[in-house]
RNA sequence: UCCGACUUAGCUCAGUGGUAGAGCAAUCGGCUGUUAACCGAUUGGUCGCUGGUUCGAGCCCAGCAGUCGGAGCCA
């Protein structure tokens, strides 16, 4: 019985073979008089194999008339090809038809735009880019846990659905099995929450990185990777409802083991997605991006830069140039700002840290000066900001003192500051957006092209 | 959510008040170890929706919807 062998393996194979099984889908034909070139793809690579197709095969006049999108299987011999595209091809003994895509097969030979394939997202996979991009999604996945798996991070599934809805981070989507058109009300006309699922208002999660920190002071350093809700109105080419998301936190570190984690990192990932994906990266840089190249090869061969946010504003100050929100100390970074600093003034990523704390979240760490915190955010061409991390306010008293300053119920929190009270430790940890990881990897520039199914404001389909 | 642009054939687009166009795709035929092959023919449209102005609207006006770009929020 012969066994289906990956197109990706036969174009690698060292020698030519007598009899290989090959299966995919048709991207295109060429007829002769006496055979055909059938091209397919069965996604384990970018590249097609063509397939001679000639005119004594019993189906033959079926095998003609295969169209794009059609799936076939293919038996023959793996031979050198005389065509300069290939090394080799696969001369067809027999070829079997598993279903013929009728003619109205959206997908065409040639360029989509991505906004109309967008509106086909169960077939761009099929695509050249998509498919690519969706290989370089796997590998970088995989890049990620190798990341932290070598360096003994333990891997923490932290909840999807929470009952805190001061994470902080950003607007929740509330789940719920009440009947929305007639919910049970309490006698001052609220809703009785009590008679829900979980008898309290429950929400999605829009960050791991409380219950992470948990783990972190018990495991030592720990990691997570896992879908993420927000449910902002945001309308933006980097922004969705659902997306995923890393978040690292390591005990006994402090915001420069954290630099030093988040630098590691990217440049890990970039290296590695750069050789297992490298035709997939070729595509994008010659399609997508013709800068994807050197912004990675910056990214991997040079180090990070690294400033304070104080330094930070007085460049941009004496920069001369015309921001349309002034740099002021005191204010948060636009993406103006951000993108100045990578794009135009490092050339490279940089790392921003000690920010005032009034514009950064409560559970940072208070620097000596007491008025900024240890935050610290990666900032990548083209992108913004990729990361966002922090040490930890690790000193109880000092916590507790932040959650009543910005009117924050303590009770909420009392399992976190339980961590602050039973040995606690200095730690730090950051949040990356893998989405928009993928978007600095290819080069493409919106979000809903990195994911395979997006989600965003008023679009829900697939 | 705010500002701006766009919406015409399956796709990408042209068409600035007077009988709806091109390229590609598809279909049919030809030719060729081809490479998003090539050549010829054919098919294909309620011009986003609703209303208005006008003798006449794809084109002008208003509302609505969707998409895109930028901003805010952030990952």
């Amino acid at each position: 019985m012969l066994r289906r062998t990956k197109i990706v393996d036969l174009l690698k194979s060292a020698t030519t073979q007598p009899e290989v099984l090959a299966k995919g889908w048709v991207r295109t034909r060429r007829d002769s008089k006496d055979f055909s070139f059938i091209e397919i793809n069965d996604g384990s690579c970018l590249k097609n194999l063509q397939i001679i197709a000639q005119n004594n095969l019993p189906n033959y006049n079926e095998v003609k008339n295969l169209s794009t999108g059609s799936s076939v299987a293919v038996r023959g011999a793996l031979v050198e090809s005389q065509g300069g595209n290939q090394k080799y091809e696969v001369v067809a003994e027999k070829i079997e038809i598993y279903s013929l895509a009728p003619e109205d097969f959206p997908l065409q030979k040639k360029k989509h735009s991505d906004e109309y394939l967008r509106t086909i997202a169960h077939l761009r996979p099929r695509t050249n880019k998509y498919g690519a991009a969706f290989r370089v999604r796997s590998a970088l996945s995989y890049a990620i846990h190798k990341f932290f798996q070598e360096r003994g991070f333990k891997y923490v599934h932290t909840p999807i659905i929470t009952g805190s809805d001061c994470e902080g981070a950003g607007e929740m989507f509330q789940v719920t099995t009440l009947d929305m058109k007639n919910p049970p009300r309490l006698p001052n006309g609220e809703i009785d929450y009590s008679q829900d699922f979980f008898g309290k208002p429950a929400h999605l999660t829009v960050s791991g990185q409380l219950n992470g920190e948990m783990y972190a002071c018990a495991l030592g350093d720990i990691y997570t990777f896992g879908p993420t809700f927000r449910a902002e109105n945001s309308n933006t080419a980097r922004h969705a409802a659902e997306f995923w998301m890393i978040e690292p936190e390591m005990a006994f570190a402090d915001i420069h083991d954290d630099m030093d984690l988040a630098e590691d990192m990217v440049r890990y990932c970039v290296k590695e997605v750069m050789e297992k994906c490298h035709d997939d990266i070729e595509l994008f840089s010659k399609f997508v991006d013709p800068t994807l190249m050197d912004t990675l090869n910056t990214i991997k061969n040079n180090s990070f830069a690294r400033i304070t946010y104080t330094e930070a504003i007085e460049i941009m100050k004496k920069s001369g140039k015309k921001f349309e929100y002034e740099p002021e100390y005191g204010i948060d970074m636009q993406t103006e700002h951000e993108r100045y600093l990578a794009e135009e003034h490092f050339k490279r990523p940089v790392i921003v840290r000690d920010y005032p704390k009034e514009i950064k979240a409560f559970y940072m760490r208070m620097n000596d000066d007491n008025k900024t915190v240890a935050a610290m955010d990666v900032l990548v061409p083209r992108i913004g900001e990729l990361i966002g991390g922090s040490q930890r306010e690790e000193r109880y008293e000092l916590l507790k003192k932040r959650i009543e300053e910005l009117g924050m119920h303590e009770e909420d929190y009392s399992w976190y500051l339980d961590s602050r009270k039973y040995g606690s430790v200095p730690h730090a940890g950051f949040g990356l957006g893998f989405e928009r990881m993928m978007m600095l990897l290819t080069g493409i520039a919106n979000i809903r092209d990195v994911i395979p199914f997006p989600r965003t404001p008023k679009s829900l389909n697939f």
